[in-house]
DNA sequence: AGCACGCCGACT
DNA sequence: GTCGGCGTGCTC
């Protein structure tokens, strides 16, 4: 019996990425990989995960002090995802291990101090003579009250600070941690006779009267034929304090449960009988076998807007279901998907856990806790919702998997669809990624054989796709007409507004203008903080930085020249605002961007009075393009559909297919068909002309070809690396000292290395960005020599795998 | 991450 | 002479 086990410490730091032996005291035998202890470190106590039992016994190590767990935290598909996790994205395994703890941590440490083992009170006498009389105060106070934090000493004292920090050079107190836990554990007590009835029955004769709480809890163990619940002491006011009595005289035992309560699997599906289109039950045709295997497969879902997946997700989470098995369906953002949302919890009812980001830690504790106890099965939710602790995980959902907030943009910077594949292929899992615009890269796995691939091109009420009509503004402009919505927008409008029906219009861009110029010496008036434009905000009256959001009045002259010649270009939503208003005064028009959305579940607020009505035209930025489906709306404008165009990104072209394609999707999903207007400076772009045709086909082929010219994704692997500090000098030394020695290194032989070249916002909150890319084919070998460097452990460096940003 | 130990400048 | 700056190094 192995008595040694090695723990992760729950810190993020890389020099602590290795494990750490302890030994398990005979109290704690029940410790079991997975779960969550404390452990002394240092002169400290921290949260750890064992990782493994180890059989050999080492002489000098510390022993666990606390299970924190009951059931262990981490089953195994849990750990080997982290594991995974660390090695691809280069972090280190507790970085990775945190995802899958609401909170990052499960407890709580408090900084307390109290007198040590013994003092040399001659000494301190000493010390103490040359303070002032006020230290003396302080340390008799901590050796009276036993551990006192500094926010009590506080209490006393204005500046405790400094004389704790005297206190502990010359060793007259100690620190010592006080841990809390967080999240209750669902665990019951459970309370037995350690001795014969006859014996208990006898003692409880002879207990005196000044013990009545003591016989009453015999007395009810006597009564019960097993044993008591800590739920039924309460009943019979009976404290802990009696339990602890009795189980000291050895009368009775006691021990922990998990709670564990019957599952929903199966009885709660209350799928409405619709008749599956062909489409459906093709791809169901293949997912739920798949499902039934218990191997891992993987499906590319390619429907188009309106084909009806959310049906598809629904029944193959109820075969999960079926068999016992947990669902987790991944969304891009929770606040804008509630009708999904609505849909599974229609039919799955409680066995639906949601995580929203506006959750507690407590909150999350405990829907995480109904997950892993089997009382729920389903959890729906943004890419954190990929960490729950689902032991039977059977089926990945990830809707719109093309979505860019799949990516996590900070450390552990992992992409949800990679994790939940490799997560999935550990647990013997199914996935299924829907799209209607699949991300390049998944779409070309999909054809190589790496998933199944299920198109869905049919419409569920068989309504055409929207009809599209490209404006080019360049001729707009040539024919004298220089407002923001062209003449085939504004009739477009005139007519679907005389027929009461409703439109959205897109607008990537928030704000009244793009940028504020001088007209005179062509300044820009920029963030001081930032390298980029102020954005005008005519509602306010000031200019905001949109990367540090900051607030700056408008100058009356040019900060340059002094010139009154100060004029706003570009269109932003509030722009676009006041001219709808100016062309339409009788539509009821309501904007929706950042600034209108600021109070939680506003979108659905802004989104369900314009469903209901209220408003005749919606606009915004591309939080307008998703996920709702409202009846009424049979007409769509895209302001300017190449704004991202024109972005220095390979992607450049990608975003702004997905976001024309779903934006046009908005249109006529009722009984009406539908019409679109894209007003833009570049109609013969691929993007464009195939986002105007519903033709992903053409999309894919053109940029395919591109990817591959270019050696970018999926024909080969980025890794971005930033070099950043607050010294504009030094990180460009640094970034190129970096990429000389990239070059130079053996394992990058055959990797490109690009760069460095300053990040597009080259200074945000006064801190400079420099980036270094590196293309590559053997991103294993690369991360290794990545990782041999130490790039991970450098505090100025970033490095970034399968950035989603190369900018 | 913390925290100790350790070696060089400005003060009671 | 001491206090205190934060540069390395360690934590089972």
């Amino acid at each position: 019996m192995s008595n040694t086990v090695q723990v992760i410490v729950n810190i993020p730091a890389r020099s602590l990425d290795k494990p750490f032996s302890y030994t398990i005291p005979a109290h704690l035998a029940n410790v079991q990989v997975g779960c969550r202890v404390l452990v002394p470190f240092g002169n400290r106590k921290v949260e750890g995960f064992i990782i493994s039992l180890e059989p050999e016994k080492t002489e000098g190590l510390k022993s666990i002090l606390e299970i924190l767990d009951h059931v262990p935290w981490f089953d195994s598909n849990m750990l080997n995802t982290a594991r995974w996790l660390s090695d691809y994205y280069l972090c280190s395994l507790s970085e990775a291990m945190r995802l899958f703890i609401p909170g990052q941590s499960g407890i709580k440490t408090q900084k307390a101090y109290q007198a040590p083992a013994s003092v040399d009170f001659e000494q301190a006498a000493v010390l103490l003579s040359k303070k002032p009389a006020e230290f003396r105060t302080l340390l008799t106070y901590i050796y009276e009250h036993g551990p006192v934090t500094l926010t009590d000493l506080a209490k006393l004292t204005s500046d405790p600070a400094a004389m704790i920090k005297f206190f502990l050079q010359h060793k007259l107190i100690i620190s010592a941690d006080i841990v809390s836990k967080r999240g209750k554990a669902s665990v019951t007590t459970i309370i037995d006779l350690a001795v014969s009835r006859e014996t208990a029955a006898q003692i409880e004769q002879t207990l005196p009267k000044n013990k009545a709480a003591q016989r009453r809890l015999l007395n009810a163990l006597l009564a019960a034929p097993g044993n008591l619940t800590t739920a039924q002491l309460r009943s019979l006011s009976i404290t802990q304090d009696t339990v602890k009595k009795l189980a000291e005289q050895g009368l009775i035992t006691t021990r922990q449960l998990p709670l564990f309560r019957n599952s929903y699997a199966g009885g709660c599906l209350q799928t409405p009988a619709v008749n599956l289109t062909p489409e459906q039950a093709y791809a169901l045709g293949l997912i739920i076998p798949a499902i039934n295997t218990g191997l891992h497969t993987s499906f590319l879902v390619h429907g188009v807007t309106g084909s009806g997946k959310t049906l598809v997700y629904i029944r193959a989470v109820a075969e999960a279901r079926r068999l016992n098995r947990q669902a987790i369906v991944l969304v891009p953002e929770i606040a804008l998907t509630s009708q999904i949302v609505a849909r599974f919890k229609a039919a799955f009812g409680e066995d639906v856990v949601v995580m929203h980001s506006k959750l507690s830690v407590g909150e999350r504790h405990d829907a995480w806790r109904r997950l892993q106890a089997g009382q729920a099965g389903i959890v729906i939710g943004a890419r954190s919702a990929l960490f729950a602790p689902a032991g039977q995980l059977g089926l990945i959902i990830i809707d719109e998997e093309h979505e860019f907030t799949y990516k996590q943009e900070e450390t552990p910077r992992y992409h949800a669809r990679e994790v939940a594949l490799a997560r999935a292929r550990l647990a013997g899992a199914v996935v299924v990624l829907g799209s209607a615009t699949p991300a390049v890269e998944t779409y070309y796995k999909a054809r190589q054989g790496d998933h199944v691939f299920i198109p869905m091109n049919q419409r569920v009420d068989n309504t055409p796709m929207p009809e599209v009509t490209v404006v080019d503004m360049r001729q707009e402009l040539a024919q004298g007409r220089r407002s923001v919505i062209s003449q085939a927008l504004k009739d477009m409008l005139t007519e679907i507004l005389a027929r009461q029906e409703q439109a959205v219009i897109l607008l990537n861009r928030r704000g009244y203008s793009t940028f504020v110029l001088c007209r005179e010496c062509g300044h820009v008036l920029k963030c001081p903080h930032c390298d980029i434009a102020l954005v005008y905000h005519a509602s306010a009256t000031v200019l905001r930085c949109h990367y540090c959001r900051e607030r700056h009045t408008v100058p009356d002259i040019c900060p340059v020249c002094s010139s009154r010649y100060i004029r706003y270009f570009g269109a932003g939503t509030q722009k676009v605002e006041e001219a709808l208003a100016a062309a339409f005064p009788a539509a009821r028009i309501i904007r929706m961007d950042q600034d209108t959305t600021g109070g939680k579940m506003a979108h659905d607020k802004i989104l369900s009075a314009f469903a209901a009505g209220t408003y005749d035209i919606l606009l915004g930025t591309q939080m307008v393009a998703k996920g709702h489906d409202i009846p009424n709306v049979t007409a769509v404008g895209i302001i300017s559909a190449d704004t991202a165009l024109n972005l220095p990104d390979f992607r450049a072209a990608e975003k702004t297919f997905a976001l024309l394609t779903q934006a046009a999707g908005r249109a006529g999903r009722g009984k009406k068909s539908g019409r679109v207007v894209m007003q833009t400076y570049n109609p013969e772009h691929y993007a464009i002309i195939a986002g105007a045709g519903h033709n992903y086909q053409a999309f894919y082929q053109h940029e395919i070809t591109f990817r591959r010219q270019l050696h970018y994704p999926p024909y080969a692997n980025l890794v971005k690396i930033t070099v950043h500090g607050a010294d504009e000098i030094t990180v460009h030394r640094n970034a190129n000292q970096l990429a000389a020695d990239l070059t130079q290194a053996p394992g990058l032989a055959d990797a490109a290395v690009i760069g460095p070249f300053p990040a597009s916002v080259n200074k945000i909150k006064d801190i400079f960005r420099v980036n270094i890319l590196i293309k590559t084919q053997e991103l294993p070998t690369v991360a290794k020599q990545l990782a041999g460097l130490g790039l991970a452990s450098r505090r100025d460096i970033i490095v970034d795998i399968d950035p989603i940003n190369v900018l």
